[in-house]
DNA sequence: CCAAACTGTCATACA
DNA sequence: TTTGTATGACAGTTT
């Protein structure tokens, strides 16, 4: 109902909320809330490079001229398959389900592999937070863009994680190519396969150099097979040829939408929030339900945070007997007591206990509904049925509101005047116009109790005006604090909204991390593992195919096939055109 | 003494 | 209509 109002008016609330806000925003991106998944994978990574140990000589040596290649493309984020002109009608035996590329390109992978890294929930994770995280980006997407691109490496996970040298192509290839629809998943599917395979992955983006058609091939010699496997355009080196060779496969399996949601989470990274402050709520918040339930049960839950608030508001307060109960159930964080919704409302109505009420330690105020408990204060029964402190404002029709200073008179009048001093205003007027009952009576009997009492008593119209209204304030001061104990409660929930989102977030970007790396990792895994496989076919004559006019294609019936150029080319644009159409 | 926080009260709207 | 509740606004009180 009035939230905004509440909050606009509570403006210092608001400016702990807006700290808050502000506090995560300007927190830098830390790296050190990525460090422990990132060893991890980092260890996985060098695991990788030591078992294919000697891969890495024969990839470094086309690595420095690879690495040129290939990072230039990563930079201008063109496309490599794209690279031959096609020319399908010539060959139209080679790819049996053609009017589904996609398909092809996804079968292509799961006959080779089946899924060991539960790719599903890979998948249904990375979407999950691909949304959330372009939430995010839209959050600091002019911001943090510029803070994106203007460092130093522009890509900060390539700062964060060392990869072995040869491993940076495969990082920008497989960034610039990645696709958000398939790729995880046909990652994931080639990964078992990868990792039976004596190559080492992670290292060998170039999969035809010389050493390793030998090793397979024994028949030809190096460099006569090298000759065969690139040709000439691309002979110049085996890693020019492996450039524009290496990427067709992968690229019918990365999108632009995937250069897009990376970008996005990126964007996210460089957004920034405390990477200590982000572990520690990481530890001391395991539960990711946190978020969910305290929002959604915040109407409800004022009445558990009420405690808080009580306790805060009422520690504050001197005279408060209330405090105590309230601060012991702020623990409890269940306690009930007033509510901010008419469900909870009912509630308190029938379990008769109403609110906060501060005045409740100055007079002793039970609960409302018990008239037996109202009499806990002796000394106002005492007034209402003896009038022993009536005498001195007896005379006072007119003014009602006798100063209870001017009551002092006497010895005996000390404890009067000091009993005065704790009585409200209206109980001062009430014991001027003789009331023959206790405000608490008059304020919190039902209905129908009050009027019985009214009916028992022969009171003047004036005794019945002041009755009538000591019981409509003395419920709006009930109210009132009601009120403002919800409001404090309305604040603290929002804080500790606030904070949860802050956990959520944190989590969300180790996860998303998380997801980054495994995803790079099986690019590079498929890559090799393509390569792997390109470089054992062998044509009729015994001779390797060339990387620059066949690619590998994946067909709906779970086999490989070996495909021309053009034709792989076609359908790799095909699959580009269709995110971008669904996107218009 | 001042400022901020707290508290009670009133007016008003609403159920 | 009556009764009760919620809340903004104001003023008095306390810290």
């Amino acid at each position: 109902m009035g939230w905004e109002s509440h909050l606009t008016a509570a403006s210092a609330d608001i400016d702990l909320i807006d700290i808050l806000w502000r506090q995560d925003i300007d927190l830098g991106a830390g790296r050190e809330v990525f460090d422990y998944s990132h060893r991890q994978k980092e260890q996985d990574v060098e695991k990788e490079l030591r078992d294919g140990g000697e891969q890495d000589t024969w990839a470094g040596e086309g690595a420095e001229a690879l690495a040129r290649n290939l990072l230039v493309d990563g930079e201008t984020g063109e496309s490599f398959p794209v690279q031959f002109p096609a020319d399908i009608s010539s060959i139209t035996e080679a790819v049996p389900s053609e009017s589904e590329p996609p398909d092809l390109q996804n079968n292509l992978l799961s006959p080779l592999l089946t899924g060991t890294e539960s790719p599903f929930d890979l998948e249904q994770q990375w979407q999950d937070l691909m949304s959330i995280m372009e939430m995010q980006a839209m959050e600091v997407n002019t911001s943090a863009s510029e803070i994106l691109y203007n460092t130093p490496s522009g890509d900060p996970l390539s700062t964060n994680y060392s990869l072995a040298p040869s491993t940076p192509i495969n990082q920008n290839v497989s960034l610039h190519q990645a696709s958000l629809g398939g790729c995880s998943q046909d990652f994931l599917l080639f990964s078992p396969e990868v990792e039976s395979l004596p190559v080492a992955s992670s290292s060998t983006l170039l999969p035809l150099v010389p050493s390793n058609s030998t090793s397979l091939n024994s028949t030809f010699g190096s460099t006569n097979l090298t000759g065969l496997f690139f040709p000439p355009q691309l002979n110049g080196t085996a890693n020019d040829t492996a450039g524009p060779e290496l990427p067709d496969p992968l690229g019918g399996l990365l999108d632009e939408a995937m250069l897009d949601e990376i970008s996005l989470m990126d964007l996210a990274i460089e957004e920034g929030f405390n990477p200590v402050q982000a572990s520690q709520l990481e530890e001391e918040f395991d539960s990711d339900s946190g978020l969910s339930l305290d929002s959604s049960h915040s109407p409800s839950s004022l009445s558990s945070s009420e405690g808080s608030s009580s306790s805060s508001s009422s520690s504050s307060s001197s005279s408060s007997s209330s405090s105590s109960s309230a601060s012991s159930s702020f623990s409890e964080e269940g306690a009930v007591g007033y509510s901010s919704d008419s469900e909870t409302l009912d509630l308190e109505e029938a379990e008769g206990a109403v609110g906060y009420q501060p005045e409740y330690s100055k007079f002793c105020r039970m609960s409302y509904q018990d008239p037996a408990q109202l009499s806990c204060l002796p000394y106002l029964e005492h007034v209402g049925h003896n009038h022993t402190y009536n005498m001195a404002p007896s005379a006072l029709d007119s003014a009602d509101l006798p100063p209870p200073s001017a009551l002092k008179k006497g010895s005996k009048e000390k404890q009067a005047d000091f009993l005065d001093k704790q009585m409200s205003r209206d109980e001062h007027r009430a014991r001027a116009m003789k009331i023959p009952f206790t405000n608490d009576k008059i304020i919190n009997l039902p209905v129908e109790e009050f009027n019985e009492l009214l009916s028992k008593y022969q009171l003047s119209e004036a005794q019945l005006s002041l009755i009538r209204d000591i019981r409509r304030r003395g419920k709006n001061k009930m109210a009132a604090q009601n009120c403002r104990k919800r409001k404090l409660d309305t604040i603290l929930n929002l804080e500790r909204d606030v904070e949860d989102l802050q956990r959520d977030k944190a989590r969300l970007l180790r996860e998303k991390v998380e997801f980054l790396r495994s995803l790079r990792q099986m690019k590079q895994k498929v890559q090799s593992l393509y390569q792997e496989v390109f470089g054992r076919l062998r044509d009729e004559n015994g001779r390797p195919y060339s990387p620059s006019q066949y690619a590998l294609q994946y067909a709906g019936d779970g086999s490989v096939l070996l495909i021309p150029r053009t034709m792989a080319d076609q359908q790799a644009r095909r699959q580009e055109r269709k995110p971008k159409d669904r996107r218009k």
